[in-house]
DNA sequence: CTAGGGTGTTACCGGTCTGTAACTATCCTG
DNA sequence: CAGGATAGTTACAGACCGGTAACACCCTAG
């Protein structure tokens, strides 16, 4: 049959972006590579020969999920070019947007809580990105011009946080709802300052 | 060898206890029956004979570690009687305790995290569970005499969940440090209402 | 046309997983 | 002491896991 993808995206491509997708729905320890590569619509020597581990793999999805998420920040510099408020308000729409749309937090964070091991090369990785996640929100608050710009920024993320777990325990009708609202309560708050 | 908590204990209270623990540091995925018998200083028949599966014992391992978590709020209103205000500055001094003292979050969330199959039993009993934690904070919040409790109580709830999952991707060094500001800082701010 | 790299196929390795069977040893109670 | 419940031991079944070997194929670059 002439799957259209399956012949013009090359495999490795194809391999990580289902990967993402069932790490994603199905945790990481849910998913075997034999699983990975029948929904990619190859095989597990393929995979084997563009990852050297199912690790490595686990890394590089986890780098593509962060990009995908940085993408983000950019749409929102492009649709409110210059104006951080107006930025930090989108990303208070969209965090909201993807709490009631996908039941599963976020990747990274998922990644944390099902590899304890102390040394997976994933751990580093998770703690570079989620560094990185922070200092961009950190800089979009004090570019905003709010005072302790630090403080909000780290509220906002436990916030956050704690709303895409919410919605994994509780279901997308709990907490997680008044996410909006708090948020916008502790900007004007932070801002009054 | 006399060990003197194997010989007293019963079998199935030991297991319990030991699988407790095991997948709150490894991840309920990350441990075997084996391993958790074992370590127990029993074997695998004796745990069949008292859970029905691994799935069972998941769930029993969560109710019991939900009850711990329960008689933690009893212990505020042991030293606070009646004085709910304080009995909510207890909760957030307590949490920022765990937060520094255990790396790994709350057993309910990450246990939603790993079990990712949408019918699976341990599911309906982590949003019990939680449900009944949220009401709690909720009723606390109320009877501390704060308007609006259910925002500050799931505007609360977040925070904690979020800095829970934050120590384990940041490290207890990150954001989840200023946990006590942002609560109290809130608290502060409804109260002032 | 040909050589070679990327890909697919099949089979396999050793290990681990949940769960069970059959039997034995122990201990408490009547 | 007798008997029954509880617990321990060994072995095993059947499935799945990550990872590899060997070989056939096809497509494109030279």
């Amino acid at each position: 049959m002439a799957d259209g993808i399956t012949d013009r995206v090359r495999p490795r491509d194809r391999i990580l972006e289902t990967a993402q997708d069932m790490f994603h729905k199905h945790g990481i320890k849910g998913v075997g590579v034999d699983a990975i590569t029948e929904a990619a619509g190859t095989n597990k020597m393929t995979l084997y020969r563009h990852f050297e581990s199912k690790d490595e793999l686990i890394v590089q999805c986890l780098r593509a999920s962060a990009a995908k998420g940085a993408a983000i920040w950019d749409e929102f510099e492009a649709e409110h070019p210059g104006d951080k408020l107006a930025q930090l308000h989108a990303w208070v729409r969209k965090v909201a947007e993807m709490l009631a749309a996908d039941g599963r937090g976020c990747d990274m964070a998922n990644a944390a809580v099902e590899l304890t091991e102390p040394d997976h090369p994933a751990r580093s990785v998770i703690k570079e990105l989620k560094g990185a996640q922070r200092d961009r929100l950190v800089a979009l608050c004090r570019d905003a011009g709010i005072g302790q710009a630090e403080l909000l920024a780290d509220t906002l993320s436990l916030l956050f946080e704690g709303a895409r777990v919410s919605v994994q325990t509780m279901g997308c009708q709990g907490p997680s709802t008044q996410f909006v609202r708090m948020a916008e309560g502790l900007i004007s708050s932070f801002r009054a300052r």
